[in-house]
DNA sequence: CTGAAAGCGCTTACAG
DNA sequence: CTGAAAGCGCTTACAG
């Protein structure tokens, strides 16, 4: 192995000095052409490659951005680390991994980990129900356009709405919604879109899993069935994971999907294409989401402007359009009458839509925005 | 912000010299321990926090690892990204990702950009069917103990033998095994522990999925109620992924599990604790791999020596312990006569275990150790 | 348009 | 045991 050349080489094998390299190969124009042309040969020629080091210490950046998911176990932390890890070197950095070890206040520690490791900017998606402080430092948040804060994140709200038109479409008019903590404002962005988007005439059934669980202890069957008896024929979960979970306790007792009831979920995850039946989801536009985010961090970064407590964000940051992906799980209502099936796209409907006679099973999951 | 301070600073502050400050910070014992504590002290009290940009730059070495696993979105990864993090931060590492998205040759590029970056070393996962050329930079493999110069990994042939002998002991005789890819050392070496395991008169069917969706299409059925005709009771996948599949498959054909029918799957993947029923499987401990492999790395990287061509690993590498998880996807095999359970663990069987009416759909898949 | 020089924050021989 | 100095590889005013 050759030891690492520096513009220090590059310069003696030209004659030039190593400022006029550097200037030369930054590109940012203080040396002719000419000359620019000449160098940026050798450098390659020679195999030259940048010390990020030396290059660090020089400009204070480190050309290094930090991840945090609160929850790094999540099934969705491949998408997000692809992209964002793609985005990022499209913009010349690097991704640095933060985990928070499921420690209390990990979240915040994991941040500051990372901004004590020399990242220059933070992308954080962060656990449901939390806020992220202002450090000071620049930071990209990903979570849900209602939540104050968020830089980009998919249009949840609308999300639900496609699945809620879907359904409706289908003839479906008695539904059960499944979610996993209440205080997730990505869950009731996409169960407000949801409800929103069914007829008025809609029964609705909300089944928070975390609650069921704590009183029934971890892995307690969801009841479905019962649910089916009270004529319940569509299942929307918030994520592919309880759709797989209702898919399996639902075929487990016998009842088939689509042909006695639907099931849809949310999130293209592995799984959701490779079960029998597939599943019906809504896949998030992971890539502009995190070409977005990324976008605002560097020009957090590099815009200068000590934004010590914050520019104010664009209300919401960016919403992006999610995508339905129509799958086998999701079919007819059993009893739908023929004639009947409702016609138009009820997207972006808003609140009043859903004001009939809703069934919800606890308060507070409107939409905040 | 209070612009970050140096050494200087405290150097100042103390009216000391930075070398000083530095050696005392450093702990490389050059200062009285009565000055060093004095200084630590100080130093705590200013809050500060060393620059990495200018110990990298001094030292050559970035305290940063990368990780590159060919399938970034395999659901493992969270797992891997998680375990590799914690082992790293506690050696004082941070870790980079690296993505091959997809492309030819991805995997070495990944690598080479990691490197360029400035990684001192690198954590990689590599692709079924590839192996790690030598690039001259430290590096450490999690694949397979079958695999050539293996680091670390899980004993997956040991796995493979608890499964096979959990289900031999529930008194199973027919088999159906589901792998994925038939160029996968880990999917290999599951199998052949599987097999190594189950009592000689066993029945066994290989279905690799890559080859039947090459043949039927993406997707396909996976015949698997056609298999319970044959005769199998007893389903292993080498992935929980594929168990999954199984599981849907068959129940949506109306088979009771574990009533009809044992399946069990592989890794404990986010889900297996989630479905109905919930799935048996076997666990790596990967907190533990990591730490292997990462005391690797930082014993090449650390230890000086250019291993130009690669200092001799042992072979194999460290093969670290499965764990079974029997949850409810495994029962007794319907028509096992009551007194006729086998009784010992099998464990670690030689190959001749095997020997007799195994019934292979295909070749090659012998251990290879 | 080009070059000499200072400086980013640290570590590490080398003197004292 | 402690300090002065050089150097890691780059960038960036500042001169010429």
């Amino acid at each position: 192995m050759a030891p690492r050349l520096n513009l220090s080489d590059i310069a003696k094998a030209l004659g030039v000095s190593v400022a006029t390299v550097s200037n030369a190969l930054s590109g940012k124009g203080r040396v002719s052409e000419e000359l620019a042309r000449v160098i940026r040969a050798k450098a390659k020629e020679l195999g030259y490659i940048p010390s990020l080091a030396g290059r660090a210490l020089s400009t204070g950046r480190s050309q290094v951005l930090g991840l945090v998911l609160a929850d790094i176990g999540h099934p969705l932390f491949p998408q997000f680390a692809q992209a964002i890890e793609n985005a990022a070197a499209a913009a010349g950095y690097g991704v640095l991994i933060g985990d928070s070890r499921g420690e209390i206040d990990a979240q915040t520690r994991a941040i500051n980990r990372l901004i004590e490791r020399g990242a220059d900017g933070i992308v954080v998606v962060p656990r449901h129900g939390t806020r992220i402080a202002n450090i000071g430092h620049p930071i990209a948040v990903i979570d849900s356009p209602s939540t104050p804060g968020n830089t980009a994140s998919a249009d949840h709200w609308d999300g639900g709405a496609q699945i809620g038109a879907h359904l409706s479409a289908l003839g479906h008019r008695s539904f059960a919604i499944i979610g996993l903590h209440s205080d997730s404002n990505v869950q009731n962005d996409r169960i407000g879109g949801i409800k929103a988007a069914l007829p008025r005439q809609a029964r609705v059934e909300l089944l928070w899993i975390d609650e069921l669980e704590r009183k029934r202890g971890p892995g307690a069957e969801l009841g479905l069935l019962r649910l089916i008896d009270k004529g319940v024929t569509a299942f929307a979960a918030v994520s592919d994971l309880h759709a797989l979970r209702a898919v399996t306790e639902l075929q487990r007792g016998g009842v088939s999907i689509p042909g006695d009831v639907s099931v849809t979920g949310f999130d293209d995850l592995i799984w959701a294409g490779v079960i029998a039946p597939t599943l019906t989801t809504m896949r998030m536009n992971m890539a502009r989401i995190a070409e977005l985010a990324i976008a605002d961090l560097i020009r957090q970064i590099e815009g200068g402007r000590d934004s010590e407590d914050g520019v104010p964000h664009r209300p919401g940051g960016h919403a992006v359009p999610m995508e339905l992906i129509i799958r086998q799980s999701s079919g007819p209502a059993p009893a739908a009458p023929a004639g009947k099936r409702p016609g138009g796209n009820p997207r972006r409907a808003d609140n009043q839509a859903n004001g009939s006679i809703l069934e919800d099973t606890r308060e507070g999951t409107d939409h905040k925005c």
